[in-house]
DNA sequence: CATGAATGAGAGTTCATTCAT
DNA sequence: TATGAATGAACTCTCATTCAT
C-alpha cells in the first residue's frame, strides 16, 4: 500500500517533501481564518479540516491536538511581530521616534496579519484576546525598553507599569478600529496615538 | 383555593423565597466567577453548579439556559456602570473633570464588581471582552458626550471615534493592571488615564 | 402548621373530602385532556398539572406516578365500555341487531367521550391506540360472544378471530373518520360497519 | 490531490463502502426494531444504537437526528409498498379482483416485511400507527382507486370515504392478527377480508 | 502518510419524583 | 395535605481524537 502510494506521489522528485509543508500550510492558514472568526473554543477541529481539501485524521499528522496549533500560531504571530517591535525601538533616539516605532510597527503587522488571531473580531461580537506567555514577554520587552528610554532620559519619569499597558491598550483597541474603516491607514492611527501618548489631546487639531 | 393556600402558607413562603433568592445568588455569583475564570464557551453549566451546593437540574430552576445568565451578568454589569458614567460625565465643565470622571467612575466601579466579567483576567491566558448591544451602547455614549464636550469647546477637535477607542483601551487595560496591583487604586489610575489623555506625557512625573 | 390548613379550609363541613375528590377529578381531566392531545412519552407531569390550578407535588398524592394515571384512565375508559358493549349484544336475537348494537355503542361512546384515549388522534400525527388488559378483555368478550352467537345459530360459521379483528378494525377506523366529519353521525356509521360486516358493499347503495 | 489519493486507495474504499453500509444496516435494522417496540418517543437513540455493536456516537454519522431516521423507516416502508398497491389495482376488472389484489398486496408486504413500523405490535401495549405524507398519500391512492372503480361500475356507489377506512381498518388489523399466528397465510387473509367487503359474513362459511 | 468512520466522554437540557416547609 | 424548588438520572447530540485500511 505504501508503495502504491509512493508511486502515485513521487512522480516528481521531493513531492512528498513538497505535499507535507504543503499541507501544513494549508493546516495552518485554514486554522488561522478559522480560530479569528470564532475564536478557540467554538472553532472545531472539523471546522478547520473542513476548509482544507484534506482529511480529519490528516490533521494529526501535523499537530498533536487542536490545542497545539493553536499555541503554535499565537506563538508564530508574536514571535514574529516581537523582533519587528524590539528592533525598531532599538534606533530611536527621541521620544516620539520610540512611541512611533512602536504603534507603527503594531498596526502594519496587523494590517499584514489581519486574517490572525492577535486581534479577533469574531463575528459573535467578541473581542477575544491572548495572553500566551509570547505576547507577555512581548509586554516585558516593552517595559523593558521604556525603562532604558526613561533611563536615557528619552522619555520622562511616569509609571511604567501604567504606561506600558497603556500603549497596550491603544494599540489593541485603536488596531481594531483602524480595521474597521475603510482603508485602514496605520500611518494616521501611528500618529494618533503617539501624539496622544506624548502630548494628548491638547495639542491636536482634527484634520 | 391558591390564595387560600397562600395565606396559610405565608409565614413559610418568607422563608422559601429567602432560599430562593439565595440558590439564585449562589448560582449568579458562581457563574460570574467561572465566567470571569473560563469564558463563555469553556464555561459548562456543570461547572457553574460544581461551584455550588446544588444539583445539575437546579440551575434551570433559575435561568433558562447557559445564554440566559450569561447574558444577565453582562447586561447587569453594563447596564450598572452606564448610567454611572453618563451622569459623571454630564456636569463636567471643563476637560480635566470629564475626562477624570469618566476613568474614575469606571475605575470604581471594576474595582467594587471585580468578580464580574467586563474585565476577564483569565487563567488561562484570555482576554475576553464581549460587545453586547449594551456595551456597545455604552460606547456610543461616549463617543455621543465627547462630541458634545468638542462642540462645547471643553475639548479639542480629534478624531473622535480614536478618541473614544482610546478611552477605551486605556480603560479596560488600565483597569486590569490596576487590579493586579496590592492596592488598587482607582484615583492614582485615573489621574494617570486623565493627564496621560489630556497632556501626554510629557507633562508627567513620576511620584 | 396542619392546624392553619385545617383551620382555613374547614369552614365548610366535609370540604376535605371535597376538595379531594375535586381535586382528583382536576387532575383526571386534565390528564385525559393532555394524554390524548400529546400521547403517553411527549406529556409530562409539568404538563398536566399546568392545566390544573395545582401544584407540582399534589400530583403525586393522588398518583404514585405518572405511569398509574396513565393506566387509571386507560382503563376506566375500557371499563366503562365493554359492560355497555356486552348489554347491547346480550339481547340481540339477530344477527343485524348483534352487530349493529356493537358498532353503535362504540360509535356513541367514542363520540360521548372523544377527548379520551381510546382513539388518540395526535396533533403530531400519530394514532395510538392502547392494549391494556381491559381492552384486550373486551376483545375476548367480543370474540366470546361472537362464539355464542355462531352457536346459537344466530351468525354463520367463519374464522372468529379474523372476524373478531375485523370488527375491532372497523370500529377503531370508522370511528376516527366519523369524527373528522363536521357532525359525527353515530347511527349512520354503525349502520355502514354493520352492513359491511353483514352483506358485504354489494348490497348497499349510496345515499 | 483527492483524486490521487482514491486512486491508491481504492481496493480498500470497497471494504470500507461495504462495512459502512453493513453499519448502516445494522442501525437500521436496529432502529426498525426498537420503533416497532416502543414506539417513537419512547425510544431512545441509545436504545437503538444498544442494539448494535456501535458506539454512541457512530449512529449520528449516519443519520442526523433520531427524527430523521424514524422519517427515513416510516417513508421507506410506505413508499416501497404503495406503489405495489397501485399496480396491483390498476388491472383489476372485477370487485373481486380489485379488493383481493389490494389485500393480498398488502399482507404479503405485511409479512414480507413484518419487523417495520407500519404495524408495530408493541410489547407495552400499544399500537402506533404514524400518518406520516407518505401513507396518507397512500390512503389518498385508495380512495381514487375506489372512486375509479366505482365511477367504472366495478364497485356499487358507497360512502367512499368510510369505504376507505374500512378497508384501511381491515388491512391494518387482519394483519397483524394474522402475523400472530402460527403460520402467516396471506392468500386466507385476503380471501377473508376480500368476502367481507364484498359479500358480507352472510355468505362465508367456516372452512 | 492520507483517509474518514468509529469512538466515547461530556455538553446542554428535560423531567419524573422527592421533600422541607 | 398543598406547595414548588431541589434533585439527579437520562436524554439528544457534538467533537477531539484514534485507528484500520
Amino acid at each position: 500500500m505504501e508503495e502504491e502510494n509512493s508511486r502515485a506521489n513521487d512522480r516528481e522528485l521531493g513531492r512528498r517533501e513538497q505535499t507535507r509543508s504543503h499541507n501544513q500550510a494549508l493546516i495552518l492558514a485554514a486554522a488561522r481564518a478559522v480560530f479569528a472568526e470564532y475564536g478557540y473554543s467554538r472553532t472545531t477541529v472539523r471546522d478547520i479540516i473542513r476548509a482544507t481539501p484534506l482529511a480529519a485524521g490528516t490533521f494529526y499528522n501535523y499537530y498533536k491536538s487542536k490545542d497545539e496549533i493553536f499555541q503554535a500560531i499565537r506563538d508564530e504571530t508574536a514571535l514574529k511581530v516581537r523582533p519587528l517591535l524590539r528592533e525598531a525601538r532599538s534606533g530611536s533616539k527621541t521620544a516620539d521616534k520610540f512611541i512611533y516605532a512602536t504603534f507603527r510597527t503594531f498596526f502594519d503587522f496587523v494590517v499584514a496579519e489581519h486574517a490572525a488571531l492577535v486581534t479577533g473580531h469574531s463575528s459573535n461580537a467578541m473581542h477575544v484576546r491572548v495572553d500566551t506567555p509570547e505576547i507577555i514577554a512581548g509586554f516585558g520587552e516593552l517595559e523593558e525598553d521604556l525603562a532604558s528610554a526613561i533611563a536615557a532620559g528619552i522619555l520622562p519619569r511616569v509609571d511604567i507599569k501604567y504606561l506600558t499597558a497603556s500603549i497596550a491598550g491603544l494599540a489593541f483597541e485603536l488596531s481594531e478600529n483602524m480595521m474597521d474603516r475603510e482603508k485602514p491607514d496605520p500611518e494616521a492611527a501611528a500618529r494618533f496615538a503617539t501624539d496622544l501618548v506624548l502630548g494628548g489631546i491638547s495639542g491636536m487639531a482634527k484634520k
